[in-house]
DNA sequence: AGCAGTCGCAACTTTAATTGTTACGACAAC
DNA sequence: GTTGTCGTAACAATTAAAGTTGCGACTGCT
């Protein structure tokens, strides 16, 4: 499927973020992740800027500037970083709309629609199972 | 998120050469099927192709050819349908492996992994719970 | 044997989304 | 005012899916 990795790298970036400040720094550079991860920085601060709107980071400009946590990583779960980076649907429709004279053609969206809904609701459960605090833990407990 | 629509469209093409059984048909084209679903008869031929991998339908060639079920809906499930279609993983890690130096970056992957992968295992119950047979009955019983 | 209809499949183009890159203005500490 | 970093726009590169075209293979029918 057309898998993208921004769940993956936003959770990266948090982790990174998170870790850094216990190590006593007050803020960490878009460059900083960008290096970790291995990308761009303005992938990175992009992936921010979204994460900021949804609350869970703050930014400061000027010298000195950088990324900085909002709340405690305990208080992130993976739902809010999906819903904060993720703008579509898991599943799509046809891409173009199918024969309405058609009885399959008419009834098989809505049907889908419901499956879909259902699904998501149920992954976003899970997603909402993992703090950021669990991943961080399980980061650090990682065999080097 | 890069959503795709091969689930939706290999539902809809199995739906649809269900019922066109159910009316006394021996089998359905591709054109048929493409034309409901608003499609290039290639794309279906393509998915049914998969399906038929997965021994989910059958097709005769020659005069008169087409798709036919090779087993009743009610054995089908969406999961049938998704492992058949759908090639990858629902989320994918970074694209350029993170830096290794790094112990976020180091443990990331693996962490991450685990996760996704409990989660995909909760998608394929939840999938595994509707059969193509609900599908078509709830298709037949959308208003008009 | 030949015709016609449909699949099988390969090659290519188009489309769309994400990711990557470059550039530059805005801002704030010093 | 100098410097380092964000904010954001614009664009290129990459990738996956979907759409298209073409033609050979197969088989029921005449």
């Amino acid at each position: 499927m057309s898998a993208n990795s921004r769940l993956t790298i936003a959770a990266h970036a948090l982790a990174w973020i998170g870790l850094y400040q216990r190590q006593g720094h007050e803020v960490a550079t878009s460059e900083q992740i960008a290096t970790s991860a291995n990308t761009n920085p303005v992938v990175i601060r992009r992936l921010l800027g979204e994460l900021r709107r949804a609350g869970l980071v703050e930014s400061r400009r000027g010298v000195g500037a950088g990324w900085s946590l909002a709340r405690e990583l305990e208080s992130m779960t993976l739902l809010d970083v999906y819903e904060a980076v993720e703008p579509g649907p898991l599943f799509a429709m046809h891409r173009t709309p199918p024969d309405q004279e058609c009885v399959v053609g008419h009834g098989i969206q809505p049907v889908m629609q419901g499956i879909y809904e259902g699904i998501e609701e149920t992954l976003r459960h899970e997603l909402a199972r993992v703090t950021l605090e669990n991943v961080l833990r399980d980061v650090l407990a990682a065999p080097r």
